[in-house]
DNA sequence: TATGCGTTGAGAATGACTCTCATCGGCCCC
DNA sequence: GGGGCCGATGAGAGTCATTCTCAACGCATA
């Protein structure tokens, strides 16, 4: 993987998310042996192209379908799980069981909008570190803590804009 | 264990938080106008019984049919999404998608195991606070965070008792 | 007892995801 | 250039968790 200068005030070593263009995660999938056929690079193309909001595996297939038109639901599941076995996507688990992919490889959390569903990238700013603290301090004798995940329930921009707020928490 | 529809003599299942028993919330179900069937109250008692491990529809399920042989896969959901709605029960989904049921209706936190994906509940403690502070000095034109939902990950008793931490993150 | 309706079991349907298999198509060696 | 190897693909079947449908059951009330 490329790591671009862009990371570089950051205190973690992964310099290859925000600022990793499609060029670079192709190069990085062909470092690894892997082919970057016409199929993932579409594939891949359509997770970036939905910048912080995460998509299904059905949408990322159909956006991939526009840029090339012999994707198919198969390949994409199987290119989005190569994709995340080498840290090049992510996937997170909406509530209900769906999965959706993000293109930020780099730890951070999501809002998951309890209107629309739709899942937003959100920076983990100082919640990380307070988090990360507290962890540590956590001692319970019938799990042992290694690291966390978090989930914010709220509204999109989306929703909010239309007055659609109503749904409860 | 037999159903009985007093928690007579019993330890009570869940002495956390509002310390509701098994009574108090066929009670709670029967004061919504619903009926407390045999099927219900075996299906809550496998919920209750299983303490602080959360279990899948199909454990609960088997754990059910113990206690009333002609509790059914479908009543099961039907049962579990009614205690749901209820407040009854809560309903986390595991990484993986998989949906497991927790008899503590209290606001807490989940512990995933990395190893055998069981899923513990764990306080909230001082966490809830700290994140509860952030949570509103977090500001996302994007997102406005109402709530959240924190999960960790790491290691059961069981897998750490039996040496079983290799999984990674 | 009769009626109404909440609840049930069985099994089909659904949706997300994974697997299988024949085929395609770069790449390497001759 | 030709042939073989093997990674990658599309189509479709299979799997798994969950939900829906529908006829039958059984409790509560009249």
């Amino acid at each position: 993987m490329a790591v671009t200068t862009a990371g570089r005030g950051r205190r973690r070593a992964v310099a290859r998310g925000t600022g990793a263009t499609l060029a670079d995660r192709l190069e990085a999938l062909e470092r690894q042996g892997y082919r970057a056929t016409p199929q993932r690079r579409a594939i891949l193309a359509a997770v970036l192209g939905a910048g912080r909001i995460n998509v299904s595996a059905e949408e990322v297939c159909g956006r991939a379908k526009a840029l090339c038109p012999t994707v198919n639901l198969a390949t994409t599941y199987r290119t989005l799980d190569l994709l995340k076995r080498l840290g090049i996507v992510r996937r997170v688990t909406y509530g209900d069981g769906r999965g959706v992919f993000c293109a930020n490889p780099d730890p951070h959390y999501h809002g998951t909008c309890l209107q629309c569903g739709a899942v937003v990238d959100l920076p983990r700013g100082r919640i990380a570190d307070v988090l990360e603290r507290e962890q540590r301090g956590l001692t319970d004798p019938a799990f042992a803590v290694v690291g966390h995940r978090v989930e914010f329930y709220g509204y999109c921009d989306a929703c909010r804009s239309a007055g659609r707020t109503g749904a409860i928490l």
